[in-house]
DNA sequence: TTCTATTTGCAAGTAACTTGCATTTGTGAT
DNA sequence: ATCACAAATGCAAGTTACTTGCAAATAGAA
């Protein structure tokens, strides 16, 4: 198992806010998340904690921290589900042959175009999020 | 095995075009999709032809039809991946309690913002296609 | 009708999680 | 500091959704 270690981010109070036990663990995955700026894998977490840590805790930890909101689910269209951190809005320009990921903030005016089809709509009402994913080929892989 | 039987609408040319043999499985699954307004799954599918077709014929027929573009992937954030005919574009609200959707269309503006997006992107060139799915909940599940 | 590549059925295999249960650990109360 | 207990973790087995290999069947061309 991991060892306590300080970390410089205080995710401690973040576990704490979100009713989490504040474990080696969890600080571990946090801090993998906040090193990688791109989304990524329970598989690519196990692997960077290979031998301190169970990949069903990994997805259990991911799991959680979705639900409690610290987390964001990512659909690439790729074999697995990938996370990242919830902490500004954006979304993403996927190649579909080689992986290579960009971000991209939404305008405000699409956010306003958007919140104008939920208010049209007529057996919805309560819209929490969405995802907005461009698919395609890089620059590279378009040759 | 299914009986070859007439359908109401053309898909022995849809499937010839595509480059496909016309075949019972090929035109039963191609009905369903015409007779169902909303996205399916494999197992809908399978359960709807129970008796006369193998689940694995019903994935690799789906997977086929997606290269091809006869179809259309749309990840609802649920169990399994969902299809729906490629014949007009458009996108979904999903609701995350009871799965309800309403189909809505993408507006021009919408639109143009996105191309502006891609036109600015360093990395990109050719952008295909994109995901834009709403999620919350339902009037019904909001009580 | 015959030939052949495509399609299908069947069964086994795989990848990505999920779950049950025993053990360990963090945390608030004493 | 110690205790008690719910929460967290490890491990192994289970599940689900899908994939693959291969032999048999069949659509479509000749």
């Amino acid at each position: 198992m991991l060892k306590k270690e300080k970390t410089a981010i205080n995710y401690k109070d973040l576990l704490k806010e979100n009713g989490f036990k504040n474990t080696p663990t969890r600080l571990a995955i946090l801090e993998i998340f906040s090193m990688t700026d791109k989304p990524i894998t329970a598989h690519f977490i196990y692997k960077k904690l290979k031998g301190e840590i169970n990949e069903a805790t990994v997805y259990r930890t991911l799991s959680s921290f979705e639900i409690s909101g610290i987390l964001k689910k990512v659909d690439l269209r790729r074999d697995s589900i990938y996370f990242e951190l919830n902490n500004d809005h954006h979304h993403h320009i996927v190649c579909t042959k080689c992986g290579l990921i960009e971000d991209f903030k939404e305008s405000k005016e699409i956010e306003k175009l958007l919140s104008q089809i939920v208010e049209k709509s007529i057996k919805f009402k309560n819209i929490k999020e969405h995802s907005l994913e461009l698919f395609g080929y890089c620059k590279v892989c378009n040759q």
